[in-house]
DNA sequence: TCGATATTTGGATTCATTCCAAAAACCCAC
DNA sequence: GTGGGTTTTTGGAATGAATCCAAATATCGA
């Protein structure tokens, strides 16, 4: 299910925390790298059961924590509604469609994160950015082809 | 306690809500404009008591609920910790500093905010943009004359 | 002042997430 | 290969911010 050269990554970054690599931790790596669509917990858990019915929702939980403990994967919060989670490690934006639900990757080049950095004042010393656009996106047709790729 | 200028505002701004300008109401918006450090709803709901003993932690998040509605103030959420209210109505980032705990304001400039819309392929409308940043701000000194002012 | 409407209130409820402790799986040394 | 120390998984209980509810109050125009 899961490439042999994402398995080599996960293996790696796992064994870096001392972690290992268990048939749930790959499942589930897995499923987010095949279906990039930013899923909740429960939705992860629901495709979970469909390849590994004994697994249970404290390790879809614990492995997702898990992976996004070794920045194999990130999470995405919009306003107060469950947790997402996503596999592109690129530092990139999302927008979050209001009418769809469905939450689209939106790539930032280096020139506007630059911009962007400006903003602070000094002193100020980011670890991280987060970047959430909320709207309506128009039905897709060869956006998928551009640079947002469309996701649930 | 809130200055006539913003009671008109918020009576306002109900009004056209066909709202009313409750005392409740009033105490919380005048709360969060006296100390603009970005308090949740139970910082909100502490500092009411002593302005207001019976108030109860549910009219607090109704009122805060409403004067949101009416966009005389914003939510701000970090990852997955409880909401917080901000009563400044620019377009602006924040910086959470994970070591203290305070959130600030950052001004952007329309330039910044320009150039960031850019990032959006054809098609995607937003109607809102959220930009957070999380680090370490070095202690205040003579930050708070700048642009970005302290908070809790 | 009265009555219709909006608001407040305390308590119960929701629900995503975390915690827990027992069972299972894993892995290395022997 | 087996045993034993360690990690991981698992089901269920607990947590906690936020929401819901229905009864009591407050508000406001007539
Ligand atoms: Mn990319
Ligand atoms: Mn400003
Ligand atoms: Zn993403
Ligand atoms: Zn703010």
């Amino acid at each position: 299910m899961i490439q042999p050269e994402h398995q080599t990554t996960l293996t790696e970054k796992l064994g870096q925390s001392g972690l290992r690599a268990t048939r749930q931790r790959e499942l589930i790596y897995g499923l987010l790298l095949e279906q990039r669509d930013h899923p909740t917990a429960d939705e992860v858990y629901a495709r979970a059961k469909q390849e590994m019915p004994s697994i249970s929702l404290a390790t879809v939980y614990n492995c997702l924590e898990t992976l996004v403990g070794c920045h194999l994967v990130k999470q995405v919060n919009f306003e107060r509604q469950p947790t997402r989670f996503c596999p592109n490690l690129h530092e990139h934006a999302h927008f979050h469609d209001e009418k769809t639900g469905r939450v689209y990757d939106i790539d930032l080049d280096d020139r506007t994160l630059a911009k962007l950095r400006t903003v602070l004042p000094e002193g100020f010393e980011p670890r991280a950015v987060e970047i959430n656009f909320r709207g309506v996106a128009a039905p897709a047709k060869k956006r998928a082809t551009r640079s947002a790729t469309a996701a649930r």
